[in-house]
RNA sequence: GGAGAGGUGGCAGAGUGGUCGAAUGUACCUGACUCGAAAUCAGGCGUAGGCGCAAGUCUACCGUGGGUUCGAAUCCCACCCUCUCCGCCA
């Protein structure tokens, strides 16, 4: 969300800004809806103080036992305005909020100016594709050949966009998230975490999955008529960690890794990836999480960023590293850095990993604080990235791991997490 | 699922219709004393927001939402959460 103030004081400014992410800013009807606040904020408080006078006045008189009934006549008369004051009070300052928390964040100045993912800019590239002397294959087939994969059945069990995992691809998949928390705990410094897999509407607000975006998320009906909602990562359950806290400096910078699966509607994505695992109702993702003063959140981006692309590089998978532009980048991101993964197959880079900084948004919505030097409460500065998806990282293995003879090698990192083995399958 | 207790400021803990945004203790900050520290003494010390150049001033907030009242932390209703015991259970 961005700050109420920052609107009332540079709206050109703001509108500029939104309009490079091709979103058109309403400032007209900011105006009107900042010019009614104000004008029934001000009536309103106005008439409560005289109120809140007149019954203090009472209190007083009454203590010295005199008589009262010419304040309570005056302060009768108040009533039905202050009610009805009141009452549009409430109705404007909730449409102010909904307007400011239906705007997206604002790009970072170093964030490339672009329309659509053909905009978006490439930092780096790593690691050569490795040349096949024989016809490339691509997950489905490498997987569903060892008997590891099994979309038909994860269809009739569930339906579209799950998949089965067995034996030696399923032990690989487990081993893949256990390499990913280890390396992330105990060499990049993140306290692991185990979180729920189902949160409150609250904490969808906090890191901004809701009001906008609702027909994306799972839901699950409760009881009383409220509901839960299946996370969509994990960055949801963690980031709310700090919603409606004030951490105190010397916390600062927390550093969380989380395995979750994670669960996602796809809706209006029909068509798109139908095929393997690549876009599925549930996968899973070891995810980053930080939490950071204001001045350190730029460098942290870059640091957790570098921890994802760790884990590719020990997997010695060729990978590139770009720069959304303004038009591609999320709703809640100041700026997002994709680790795009080789995938022979498809003789491309696909999306493996999303690394963003947050600044505010978030945690303005969460309300998540800290003391700084004066003494003061500060909104925190909020980060996330995929360190990685799970389900991804096993296809990109799979491709590129992938033998003449059907079997494939479990890249050398990954072997003591997989009881020393080196080859899956013939 | 059944029975009971409870949710007040960073923490502890008073307050059961009016001068209560809230005693007191503790923590913290500033000053005095001290070579320095401790102890002691004095002062300060919640959050969000409005208006104002500023000094300042006003509003809201005592789990949440309603209600009664000129006035609610305090009374009424509903809900949420926590704790204890019983039952059930991975």
């Amino acid at each position: 969300m961005l700050d109420a103030q920052l609107l009332r004081s540079q709206l050109a400014f703001v509108q500029e800004r939104l309009a490079t992410r091709g979103y058109t800013l309403d400032a007209a009807r900011f105006q009107s809806l900042e010019e009614e606040r104000k004008r029934i904020q001000t009536d309103t408080q106005d008439l409560q103080a005289r109120r809140n006078a007149a019954s203090k006045q009472i209190g007083q008189l009454k203590g010295k036992g005199e008589d009262t009934s010419s304040v309570m006549a005056e302060v009768a008369g108040l009533g039905d305005a202050l009610k009805a004051g009141e009452e549009r009070l409430a109705v404007v300052l909730a449409d102010m909020q909904a307007f400011v928390a239906s705007l997206p964040n604002l790009p970072h100045e170093s964030v490339p100016v672009g329309k659509s993912e053909a905009d978006n800019v490439e930092v780096l590239r790593w690691g050569t594709p490795r040349s096949f002397d024989f016809e490339v294959k691509d997950h489905v087939d490498v997987g569903t050949a060892l008997g590891g994969l099994d979309f038909e059945t994860a269809t009739k069990i569930s339906g579209a966009r799950f998949t089965l995992l067995r034996g030696g691809i399923a032990r690989m998949h487990r081993a893949l998230a256990q390499f990913m928390l280890d390396t992330h705990t105990l060499e990049h410094g993140y306290t692991e975490l185990y979180a729920p897999y189902m949160v409150n509407a609250e904490s969808m607000f906090g890191t901004g999955q809701l009001p906008k975006f609702e027909e994306d998320l799972f839901a699950v009906p409760r009881g009383d008529g409220s509901k839960f909602y299946l996370i969509p990562t994990a960055e949801v359950p963690v980031t709310n960690i700090v919603r409606d806290t004030v951490q105190s400096a010397a916390s600062l910078p927390l550093k969380f890794v989380c395995h979750t699966p994670c669960f996602r509607s796809e809706a209006g994505s029909y068509g798109r990836d139908t095929r393997g695992m690549i876009r599925q109702h549930q996968f899973d993702k070891v995810e980053l999480v930080q939490i950071v003063t204001p001045d350190q959140s730029w460098a942290a981006l870059e640091a957790l960023t570098g921890h994802a692309e760790t884990i590719l590089q020990r997997l010695e998978l060729p990978y590139r590293k770009i720069a959304l532009c303004t038009g591609d980048m999320g709703f809640g991101a100041a700026k997002t850095y994709d680790l795009e993964v080789w995938l022979p197959a498809q003789n491309t880079y696909r999306e493996i990993s999303s690394c963003s900084n947050f600044e505010t948004f978030q945690a303005r919505r969460m309300q998540a604080r800290f003391k700084n030097e004066q003494g003061k409460n500060e909104i925190l500065h909020t980060l996330n990235g995929s360190g990685l998806a799970v389900g991804r990282t096993l296809v990109a293995i799979l491709e590129n791991y992938q033998q003449a003879d059907g079997s494939v090698v479990v890249p050398a990192a990954l072997r003591p997490w997989m009881g020393g083995v080196e080859r899956i399958g013939a």
